[in-house]
DNA sequence: TACCACATTTAAAACGTTTCATAAAGCGCC
DNA sequence: GGCGCTTTATGAAACGTTTTAAATGTGGTA
């Protein structure tokens, strides 16, 4: 019930308080013996120390802040996840926010850990939020960007090359020789979608004779991927593509169950089918999914790298630009 | 650059630096007029208070730590997510560790968040943990523990009771009509495993002439699914189950790929399926699955909730058990 | 006019650390 | 034996709040 602090511990070792700090900071200035004593001491009294107050008189507390759009999303999922674990690695608490999307919330949660006096702040931003970043900046809280073409390249950031991904996924199903490739997805303002597309385009451009379709969905969903899946079936066995890159594996699950559901099509002898985020279901659905997969732990773990690296280094730090490639998994759906 | 400090704020507003505080903290003892120069004066200077020296001072601070046994089960990023929201909701921000089922990481973690001295713990616990959070109890700082069936009584939890949960799907499934049905899950010594089996059998008992059948898997997978399927659809149709309970979404979906594709088995009409968790793959399978779900984002804001009713409670506060019982999402799969 | 009650404001102490300047002690060397 | 040097330990100040007791001002009442 009774708080320990240094004073106690202090006491019962019969040395100045100073001196246990010195211990916890700086051992090599005290003798073994005192160390030892004061250790003790420590353990005997379960001391532990006081963040609160250790940051006050240091000015820097231990802890770091991520803002994520939705944590129910996976990717975010394994994004914290990353950061977490490499946060915990350096002693570090990580505050965890969702902003569900909203920016009311988003700046809810940038002034709660500004009040937490954060090491920093992780964020996937979701409207304009340079200024009040700029505004922590000034305050001494620096700031990595998660997931975002940056226009703005003075804060740092981490992120996954989507036309990388894009161009990985239809050299892929051009190597194992189709040439009438369809890309589902939509809607375009979605920059990853858009991004993705702009790589398959560039994919089939270098090889004379491919061609690419788009077919447009309204939303990354399984249902609608089961919709066009549909419309694909119906169509005569001569005008439909013989692969299919999905922007995400939802659509490509709902493509999938639509192909082989309706038994006209066999995937991937007559459709081979490419997804993207390599979702825990992909590997396990009817038919193993082909999918391009971002390394979300990474990221996260890259961007409390990158924090703690502008956090400790002098005032005119550069920021950096991180970005990752994704990476190709291959499985049934597009097994030669 | 410079940390504005409520000194800086009473300089500009022309007033001693207590009355800043009572202006923060109760504003009904300082007048109106004053009350506006000082607010004036933080906004203009753009002033957030430091939680770390009100902490220290107040001797209690504003954030909540949640160890999670694996924030990449959707079970608990619901839980999380649900915290989270509430914790914001009241002003806190919510510390997350993941012990990723490890004892040690778990410890370390408690350590992290009594250095930040946290109001208290939200906890799904690895391993024996009551005597650490006893400790951390006699220190002021309480726990709730989630998720898990409690022998020691003395601290707050939240869970969901699974037995309920095994009643409630093989009551619907003797509701629909089918009489011959079969569990598939294991090991049964993860105890949601066995509850959920119990559940189920005390459903049967109650109905005369209906049967159990216990098909026991390796792992709650979507393989030991498929590997049940199969055996399933090589039986002859007489002594095939005609309901299949399975105890979790995974095993279900597992089931439901290899009884559709195989196409001897047709789902509900032959056999009936329900799966539990409600995953948001349950929704979009080939045939949408019934399934059992569990509450978790209330959970997580119930666990919040009993964490600051118990922080609030004067010393001899009473724990609280809160069980939540699942709830029946009735989809094709057993659609009469 | 003198006094009191009340509302408002102030000044100072306290929270538990770290840090810094300084003191004490031990030691080798001339 | 005194001197400087290094190692080790100390005490006090400081971080930015909240809180408490005391001070100040205002108006009403006797």
């Amino acid at each position: 019930m009774a708080a320990v602090s240094v004073r106690d511990v202090a006491a019962l070792a019969g040395v100045s308080l100073g001196t246990v700090s010195n211990v916890l900071n700086t051992p090599d200035r005290v003798s073994p013996a005192t160390q030892k004593r004061v250790l003790d001491a420590i353990e005997k009294l379960g001391f532990v120390r006081n963040d609160a107050a250790r940051q006050l008189r240091a000015g820097r507390s231990r802890s770091i802040g991520l803002v994520v759009l939705d944590i129910g999303n996976p990717f975010f999922t394994d994004l914290a996840e990353g950061a977490e674990d490499r946060a915990a690695e350096a002693g570090f608490a990580l505050l965890l926010g969702n902003s569900h999307g909203t920016a009311a919330r988003e700046t809810r949660h940038l002034e709660l850990f500004e009040e937490q006096r954060v090491r920093g702040m992780l964020i996937s931003p979701v409207g304009e939020i340079e200024p009040q970043l700029a505004r922590l900046r000034s305050r001494g809280i620096p700031s990595v960007l998660v997931d975002r073409s940056i226009a703005d390249q003075s804060f740092s950031s981490v992120s996954v090359d989507d036309v990388a991904g894009g161009m990985l996924a239809v050299n892929h199903l051009l190597d194992v020789g189709r040439r009438r490739i369809a890309f589902v997805g939509g809607p375009t303002r979605i920059h990853q979608v858009s991004d993705r597309l702009e790589g398959a385009s560039r994919a089939i451009s270098a090889v004379t004779g491919a061609t690419l379709e788009v077919l447009s969905t309204e939303a990354l969903t399984v249902l609608e991927g089961r919709r066009i899946g549909a419309a694909l079936v119906d169509r005569p066995p001569a005008v439909r593509p013989d692969a299919v890159f999905a922007a995400n594996d939802l659509l490509a699950t709902g493509l999938l169950q639509a192909l082989t559901m309706l038994n006209g099509v066999r995937v991937p002898d007559d459709i081979a089918l490419v997804g993207y985020d390599d979702i825990a279901f992909a590997s396990t659905a009817v038919v193993a999914l082909t999918s391009i997969r971002q390394p979300s732990a990474l990221l996260g773990r890259t961007a409390v790298e990158l924090l703690l690296a502008e956090s400790e280094a002098a005032e005119g730090h550069e920021p950096r630009q991180v970005v990752f490639t994704p990476e190709l998994v291959v499985r049934e759906s597009t097994a030669p």
